[in-house]
DNA sequence: GCGACAG
DNA sequence: ATCTTGTCGC
């Protein structure tokens, strides 16, 4: 499915207005196993001032959820996404996931597949890399690393969002380009370092606040 | 066969 | 991902 679908994708930047960005996240209780809550969450910033506008949340206690295989995230985390997304009532111009886009086995990443459903502008900005050839990066913010496949084509970025601070890997979802991307995840992280709407998502996301109980 | 492996 | 506990640096 996921090689047959890279054939919809846009690789090219056809965003113009970035005014609305939706962080977008899944949180699982209890982590391991026999799941028994999930949640979804997203949260609206206006860019680049960075305000939020609005979060939506969804939760569910699901009888059983597909199961974490790396390289197969969107089939576990996508349904719960668009159940929070379609509560949204503000516009959103471009959606920011926790997770790879283009930087992927098969170039389908999270964010590709969301953006592909959604039709609209999606951007990965993940904690750690999944695939693809990493070289050092520089200890400063800003600066920049990218990520290869095997023919050397480059197929995300590795970013420093803070100084000194571990990097986060950014890559392409559906119709941003690289470069817009890095761009925007940069602009988003002016004091810690993920972007704030992704922060924002994940907090809202959380089911017992680093709890056993409830 | 062995190592890697988003969340 | 989640949970626990401790340490290091600004």
């Amino acid at each position: 499915m996921q090689k047959a679908l890279l054939d919809d994708v846009c690789w090219r930047n056809r965003v113009r207005k970035t005014k609305y960005i939706c962080g977008c996240d899944v949180s699982y209780w209890p982590a391991m196993k026999s799941i028994k809550k999930v949640r979804a969450a997203c949260a609206v910033y206006k860019y680049p001032e960075l305000e939020e506008i609005e979060v939506a949340i969804y939760t569910e206690s699901p009888k059983k959820t597909f199961p974490y295989v790396p390289g197969y995230l969107s089939f576990r985390e996508i349904p719960f996404l668009l159940k929070a997304i379609e509560k949204l009532k503000s516009p959103v111009d471009l959606f920011m996931v926790d997770g790879q886009g283009r930087a992927h086995p098969r170039g389908m990443g999270l964010a590709v597949h969301l953006g592909l459903l959604l039709k609209k502008p999606t951007i990965g900005s993940a904690k750690k890399r999944l695939y693809g050839a990493e070289t050092e990066v520089a200890a400063k913010k800003g600066s920049v690393s990218y990520l290869r496949d095997k023919k050397g084509d480059i197929i995300g970025a590795k970013l420093r969002t803070r100084d000194n601070v571990k990097p986060v890997y950014v890559s392409q979802g559906w119709g941003v380009s690289l470069e817009r991307a890095v761009e925007i995840v940069l602009n988003s992280c002016p004091k810690y370092r993920l972007p704030e709407m992704i922060r924002a998502a994940h907090n809202n996301a959380q089911i017992n606040g680093g709890k056993i109980n409830s």
